[in-house]
DNA sequence: ATTGTGATTGTAATGATTACAGTCTTGTAA
DNA sequence: TTACAAGACTGTAATCATTACAATCACAAT
């Protein structure tokens, strides 16, 4: 039913070894939730879930492991609701559908789904964007 | 210098007759500022402009005015920055580069520019986000 | 054991956005 | 012209996601 496929912590820590983050109790559970249920969490979902294994949890350690895990590019903070930032570990590229109504988010295959845009898994597109972002050539020098 | 090819106030009314909006003096000057300016403006910089032509504008006029125009499909709501939002208004479908650093966007011609990805134009793409917006399956019923 | 670096926590502050209620405009009908 | 209704505008107050900050805690190295 659910597909857990048992993650371990030796997993989990070599991980943010190769993306230069020390490991902790909180940034191994914060991440494990995110590779486990692919949900596009945001931070108040991990905080309210990971409260049942950590009950003495911050929820600015959640936003502080989030922008860490961020800025060494180990997930990704999605723009793609106005509300709040959502976070994905992506493993293979894919694009996102939001629900404008429920805010849920979908992940779409570029390579399949991309082919019968405007009506995708049943999903109505209103509205799409291609987003960039990095350092611009005037802030690089 | 500057393209503005003078936008007339009988072109803009009609934008709007034809997106079901009743036309005002300042949702005419917004849209104005819109088309005229292509920066991507944020609500603080729309309200800042347009204070020197009209001196009573209420800053929530601005956001009642782009929220109404965003319902209607007349402008886009850009999400890639995720401090505030951003309003384009989009004749030509295009993709954004948003700054990490100074926070200005770009736009980017999918058809020229999508063959040198990582670095357009001299900017440094570190990042890339394809989103889709609409009503999902479950909310259409 | 001690020290230092950095992670965690909790509270306070920030700031973009929205809610709301009152006022003003505009169009229409008498 | 005047009265009235719909809705557009304004200003303030509230909301809420996110960040700032300072204190505490955990852990590795000496």
């Amino acid at each position: 039913m659910n597909n857990k496929k048992e993650i371990t912590n030796d997993y989990l820590m070599s991980l943010m070894e190769t993306h230069s983050i020390k490991p902790s109790f909180q940034r191994i559970l914060i991440l494990k939730y995110l590779i486990e249920m692919k949900n596009h969490p945001s931070v108040e979902i991990i905080f309210k879930h990971l409260m049942n294994d950590i009950p003495t949890l911050s929820k600015t350690t959640v936003y502080n492991t989030l922008n860490l895990f961020s800025k060494k590019g180990l997930v990704t903070a999605l723009t793609i609701d106005d509300i709040e930032l959502k976070y994905d570990f992506i493993e293979t590229p894919h694009a996102h559908f939001m629900c404008n109504n429920c805010h849920n988010i979908f992940d779409i295959d570029l390579q399949t789904d991309i082919f019968n845009l405007g009506n995708i898994k049943g999903h109505r597109i209103d509205e799409s964007q291609v987003n960039f972002k990095g350092v611009c050539a005037d802030c690089a020098e």
